[in-house]
DNA sequence: TTGAAAGCGCTAACAA
DNA sequence: TTGTTAGCGCTTTCAA
């Protein structure tokens, strides 16, 4: 046996090309449909026939060819999902939930980062299109974003951790409205009378719900509007966002739209010298595992990841219980629940 | 135009199948292979036969079938990448930045979390060779990973974020012995004697090199070794390894191993009530963005990510310069940079 | 410059 | 129970 240089630098012994299927058959004495019958397990095969297969299999270390296989069955058995950043903690849960709920029904997840801009997003879709995945999770920083060329291919999409319903696309979100109205109403019972918001400011036109939940809430309890500041769901945004609050006046209280805003403003309040609770109570959204190692650890409104992911791959494959059958168009949404910690002033 | 019931549900006008290679060569009036000499660009076509192909292309909105071109060409144009858990911001970080590389080389990247269990990897390194991957970029938290399926199947794989190198695999690391040696080096010019190390505890058998050098850049010193605490690389790690820390006894300076370590166990020290860096000094190592929105501001040596990403690339397709010629198994070693926050006493 | 045709490795309908 | 065989959509050699 000689060594040969192989492409990829140093000399080894020559790569013996991949075993195919017919080089199993010939091995085992049989046809190549019977190999086929014994890896898929799609027809009966006689005992004896599957014990040679199986051993020619084990000894040439035959693994079916995926590209071929998808071909010819039009599936690849992976699902797509876009993300704005999987940087983001919040998203890198989500897409972990996903993955292995997606793994447990043996589909891998191809997991593709849009930047939070609008044409990357776009192309991401369409490769996914062109891959020809099995179903799409869209993560959409767009309010209306373009579903087309997934409803074109025919191809099962789900719009993850949507704010709004969109027509025509299967949607599992979570219910911001009422997450905002838990955090102000948690601060309410705090006796925070004064109670701001820091918002994001990245959700397109539409009015994000906790907007509207912390002004609906307020107003149900007759408390005027605290400030409100916008700026983007980042560390840096929240810390920018804290500033402002800063330089016009703090409320007592800050219902924060998302851990990594409340952490970049616990250094703004930091630096400042604010002190949390005591000067400024806050509690953010998210749930994310930042919140709890954050100083003061931060109180949050939770969003129930590991079921949202499960909904998820339910909608685009059919659910685990056949008897549930195939799901519709399904909009889904989901109870936050507030975790308290100290940021909100309880013990 | 009857209404069809789809597998995905609702009612809705019948999804025109995807139109293929030959129906753009019959509605263009040319053979299919001049369609693929288009769209590769492979063999001159006449300007007029171009147009004429193009125009029948958008008409059509024609794509190429990826699972057939797989097939065809053997390669998939697609990378691999495993790393314990991408929802730790330093591998989210690793990640994206491959991602973005691998992009601009018009491939895309498949990320899979291992969730620090070697079997998960194995399986998901056997995945990515039956997928046909054209490359694979390894994460392990394995000092002697498991590659042989890469091997096997020729696939190139660059051991990324390693702490050690491994014979007969391309690697491309930071060099964390020099980062530990900078980190103690800085802490000692602050003039503290007393500097203690919290390393991560699932590296394996082999020394972590961020202890030798921890160890190595005391001992220059004529300093004494402060205590050291062995724990995982998460938040919870670091924090416990601070509660043991407060029980037995602090050092005025502490070199913590990672930035999630750190921001546990900065957790620890203000439930304590010790002040940072006042009472102890901290730096940390990764270089995350979270590092800066710490309290304090985490002091942290920081891992050159792009540089690293794009070498990782380089390593498994040809280098973007053509001259630089075909790498063979190379071993590339990066050197990590001190980033001064107010953790350690900096202003 | 263009076209015909041979597969890439696999599945499954159909025949034996 | 097993085998034969026709493609899945694409690239590319070879011939025109």
């Amino acid at each position: 046996m000689t060594a040969v240089a192989t492409p990829h630098g140093a000399a080894k012994p020559p790569a013996k090309p991949a075993a195919k299927r017919s080089d199993v058959a010939r091995l085992a004495g049989v046809s190549t449909a019977v190999v086929s019958y014994v890896v898929n397990g799609t027809k009966n095969v006689s005992p004896e026939t599957e014990r040679r297969v199986r051993e020619a299999i084990a000894l040439l270390g035959y693994r079916p060819n995926s590209a071929a296989r998808a071909l010819r069955l039009g599936s690849n058995e992976m699902l797509g999902m876009v993300v704005p950043d999987a940087r983001n903690p919040y998203f890198a849960m989500l897409a972990h939930a996903v993955e292995t709920v997606a793994a447990e029904r043996g589909y891998t997840l191809l997991t593709a980062n849009a930047d939070g801009l609008l044409e990357t997003e776009r192309r991401h879709v369409e490769r996914f299109v062109d891959r020809g995945v099995d179903g799409v999770f869209l993560c959409s920083t767009i309010v209306e974003p373009d579903v087309r060329p997934l409803v074109d291919a025919d191809i099962p999409t789900v719009l993850l951790n949507h704010s709004v319903e969109v027509a025509g696309v299967a949607s599992v979100r979570i219910d911001l409205w009422e997450g905002a109205r838990l955090a102000v109403e948690h601060l309410a019972e705090h006796g925070h009378e004064r109670i701001g918001l820091v918002i994001g400011s990245n959700t397109g036109h539409v009015l994000d719900p906790r907007e509207t939940g912390w002004r609906q809430e307020l107003a149900r309890r007759g408390l005027a509007e605290g400030p409100l500041e916008r700026d983007i769901f980042t560390m840096r945004g929240g810390y920018d966002a804290g500033r402002r609050l800063l330089a016009t006046g703090l409320p007592s209280a800050l219902f924060v739209s998302s851990d990594r805003q409340a952490i970049g403003l616990l250094r703004a309040l930091h630096e400042a010298g604010v002190r949390v609770p005591d000067d400024v109570a806050l509690v953010s959204f998210d749930g994310s595992e930042d919140a709890a190692y954050s100083w003061p650890p931060l109180s949050t409104v939770a969003a129930p990841i590991a079921d949202m992911a499960r909904a998820a791959v339910d909608a685009i494959l059919a659910p685990a219980d056949p008897d549930a059958g195939r799901p519709g168009i399904r909009h889904e949404v989901f109870a936050p629940a507030l975790v308290r910690r100290a940021s909100c002033g309880c013990p």
